[in-house]
Formats: C-alpha cells, sequence, structure tokens
DNA sequence: TTCATATATGTCAAAAACATCATATGATAT
DNA sequence: ATATCATATGATGTTTTTGACATATATGAA
C-alpha cells in the first residue's frame, strides 16, 4: 500500500454510492455534459454537479470545458479493469450477497 | 459490468470506512482472531466484530473457526491486484488530493 | 454444571453522507 | 448591457452509517 488511508476512502467512498455507480455506468458510453447525465438518468442538475465533483476529485472522471458545456469523461484506464477484478471477485466469492431484487441478504 | 449496482455499492462500501481499512491493512501481515485485532488498533471488540462481518459479506476476508477463536483471512487474491490498481491510478490522477497531513483539498 | 473467555448480535444515539433548495458564476446571444 | 442557458457552490434538513453499550451465544475449563 503506498497511499495513506485518506486516499483509499477517497476512492471508494467515491464509487459506494449508486447515484454516482449510475453516472459512471452511464459515461462509460461515452462523454456527456451535465445537461444530458440530468435528463439521462432523470436526476436533478445541482446533485449530479455535486457527485461529477466527487468523482473529479478522485481521478475518476476528467471534465473538458467546452463553452458553456462541461463534458464529462470517464476514465476507462481505470474503471474497466477495477471492474473486472470486482466482477471476477464477486462471481467467486459473493454470488450469494445480493438477491435478484436488489436487496441484501444476511 | 456483471453485476447490479447493489453489489458494486456492498463492496465500495465496505471498503470506504477508515477502521475497516485499517484492519485490511493489518491482516495483510497474515491471519488474526478478533481479539488479536482489537489489541493491535487498540479497537472496541463489538465495532471489530461488526466490520468484520461486513467484510466477510462482501468477500472480502474468510473466517476460520479454531475452538472458540476465530481467525480472519485477508482475500489476498483480491486485496493486492486492487490496491496496486488503485496505487497506480491514485499517484496518476490524484496525488494532490491528499495534503501529508491527511487532509483533503478542495 | 458453573465459570470464564471469545465472539456475535440487537439497539440506539451520534456522526457522516446525501439530496435538495437557494443562489452564484460564467458563457453566449440579443 | 441584459437576458438566458449551463453549471457550480453554499447551506440545510433528512437519511444512512457508524460505534458503543447491553446482552446473547458458544466453547473450553474447573
Amino acid at each position: 500500500m503506498k497511499h495513506d488511508m485518506a486516499t483509499y476512502e477517497l476512492f471508494f467512498g467515491s464509487l459506494s454510492n449508486p447515484n454516482r455507480l449510475q453516472i459512471i455506468i452511464l459515461l462509460r458510453a461515452g462523454p456527456k455534459n451535465v445537461n444530458e447525465i440530468c435528463l439521462a438518468l432523470g436526476f436533478e442538475q445541482t446533485m449530479v454537479s455535486h457527485n461529477l465533483k466527487r468523482l473529479e476529485k478522485c481521478g475518476m472522471v476528467m471534465v473538458e470545458v467546452q463553452g458553456k458545456f462541461r463534458f464529462y469523461t470517464l476514465n476507462m484506464k481505470t474503471i474497466t479493469p477495477l471492474m473486472e477484478l470486482i466482477d471476477a471477485h464477486m462471481s467467486m466469492y459473493c454470488s450469494h450477497v445480493v438477491h435478484p431484487d436488489g436487496k441484501m441478504c444476511h
């Protein structure tokens, strides 16, 4: 472990919220500006901006300003191997933890 | 992305807590029972048990019962490449986000 | 069986994270 | 210069997460 705990907390915490995860999934299809994200997901604008800020802070998205628009791009270099790793992990160790309806079991 | 969002939320949420991260870091040195973890980190027993349960639920640790003791083992197969990925990511994109004193900047 | 040790579980108050509201900033168009 | 659109920021009430306490369970010892 190279970094301090606050760094890991920032990183994992940024990915542990359902709205942020939905934004991430959406951005896998390509860069989008804020309003496009709002429309695609039915989210309120300020909520999206707040969450994009958090994702940007941990390097998960990058922003490109185009006039009054701001296009957000997903950091594929990280997110692709990360999701592969977790998919493999969850398939192997935790296929039981989440029910089809999305609720966890105990 | 193979799994549903609740699965990712469970996984990342389990790793986004400083006490759980400390437990993970400690277990990298080898399996420990609950009381050993408490003593090593100065944590209270029930807090450790609660957090170990959460880490177990997402497959990050495994438990081996030995009499009245329960030894917890870190899932190195996942944690090692995961931490490598994040170290590389944070070095490249976010070396600025955390100050030497551990506080984030804005 | 009774006691002590090791750990887990249920409950709840405090703390943290969150979404929303109100507002500010910044850019383009008129 | 002002209006409008796109997005960001600050404050706040609400929800969620968390750790601590009380207690339960389970194992081994006496």
